[in-house]
DNA sequence: AATAATTTTTAGACTTATCTAAATTTGTTT
DNA sequence: AAACAAATTTAGATAAGTCTAAAAATTATT
């Protein structure tokens, strides 16, 4: 059996080691599981012994494929709850992350399958991340981030990267959402703000707005 | 904050002490929890501690008024979440219990507030068990169990007692759900089994059936 | 290449929920 | 009311996940 806090350890290999291409180093982990570095350890001796990751002392760990099928598995329900959330239970995108983080850990094959079907098969969550289907596999959307978008071109707002209350209620009053038209007016060199055109105004959002918001182009 | 266990502590004894109103012993608590009654006393000690229950040694215990709550709201978010799998995800009331167990530990009142909406506002579960208000207010219905009913009298059925399995799926294959109409044509005195009468036919079920079965006069 | 700084691991301790085995209390019988 | 049986509690151990402090390995700097 799997407990949930090696779930939540394996996922968070996962998020950190870019889709589990990269290897990841022990603190990083110890600091995205807010706890100690020596917990860390202890943590991926354990996925290791169980076979959910590959790691050599003071080298490191990446996933295995049991690993990150496990991980793929907890983003599916994640996400999936997270459509559920807002397109059912009135929840808007900064507060559907926290309950998520709870839901995800259900194990029930049925209600996870059942859930997609009742949702339609939603291939993006409310952030704009993609869900993965059963077997595991993404669907891609090829995004760029606002900061390297091309000036006088014509985006539309698919993803974030940062998903936290702040950002998300920033995004809300500046009338940004997902589907949002984006054109940009305006890079400062200075500080990397940058100027974009929305439907009805023109605004000036700073550099980490502009590393955190996906765009696509139209 | 109150961990996992104990509420399923506090459940297992709001539910043996019949709705909270009597004593329940350590013994009785362990056989629930499929623990050991060491375990449950050390567990006892600690809910006493918390103020969710009254304890005396060797007395056994009952739950406090904030025990009650924790218990009353646990079950209102187990049964909303049985509602919400068999209407919406398309599982069968045989099949609801376990997944709830889990689904009813999430800790969010705007969850549990917007899915009772969504649900509109249900005041039964899929057993016929009644659910809870946000209050803790029961609609209770006057019930009475098939091994009393009268002979000759029409009956409705509106609920079990016993959830497993193996019952509900012995009710499904002989053709009785919630609702459906029963009236008893005998009782034989002999090992106290009750032949019924129901749409398009006539079964005789065994005491332990007619012990499980509630029904209401119609 | 030697030393300093950083990262990572080890060692030993703590907490929660569990167990077994022994001790204690309560109840039941004669 | 003494003795036995049953129920309950205590004492001491264990496993999971965490911590602090110290040791070891790696990486960076001069």
């Amino acid at each position: 059996m799997i407990t949930l806090t090696e779930e939540n350890y394996i996922k968070a290999i996962y998020h950190l080691s870019n889709n589990g291409t990269e290897n990841v180093n022990t603190n990083a982990i110890a600091e995205a599981m807010s706890t100690k570095a020596s917990s860390a350890t202890d943590m991926i001796k354990k996925l290791s012994e169980k076979n959910y990751a590959d790691y050599k002392k003071y080298q490191g760990v990446t996933l295995t494929e049991k690993g990150k099928r496990v991980a793929v598995n907890i983003i599916r329900k994640h996400r999936l709850w997270e459509v559920f959330l807002v397109e059912k239970l009135n929840f808007t995108w900064d507060e559907v992350h926290e309950v998520a983080e709870h839901l995800e850990h259900i194990k029930s094959d049925k209600l996870i399958d059942e859930l997609d079907a009742f949702l339609e098969h939603p291939t993006h969550d409310p952030h704009g991340d993609p869900i993965p289907d059963k077997d595991g596999n993404f669907q891609h959307i090829d995004k760029i981030v606002l900061a390297k978008a091309n000036i006088g071109v014509a985006y539309k707002c698919v993803g974030v990267d940062d998903t936290s209350t702040a950002f998300l209620q920033y995004l809300d009053s500046n009338g940004i959402a997902l589907g949002t038209m984006i054109t940009v007016m305006h890079k400062e060199p200075y500080d990397n703000s940058v100027k974009i055109q929305l439907k009805d105004s023109e605004i000036v959002v700073s550099q980490s707005v502009a590393k955190n918001l996906y765009l696509k182009k139209i």
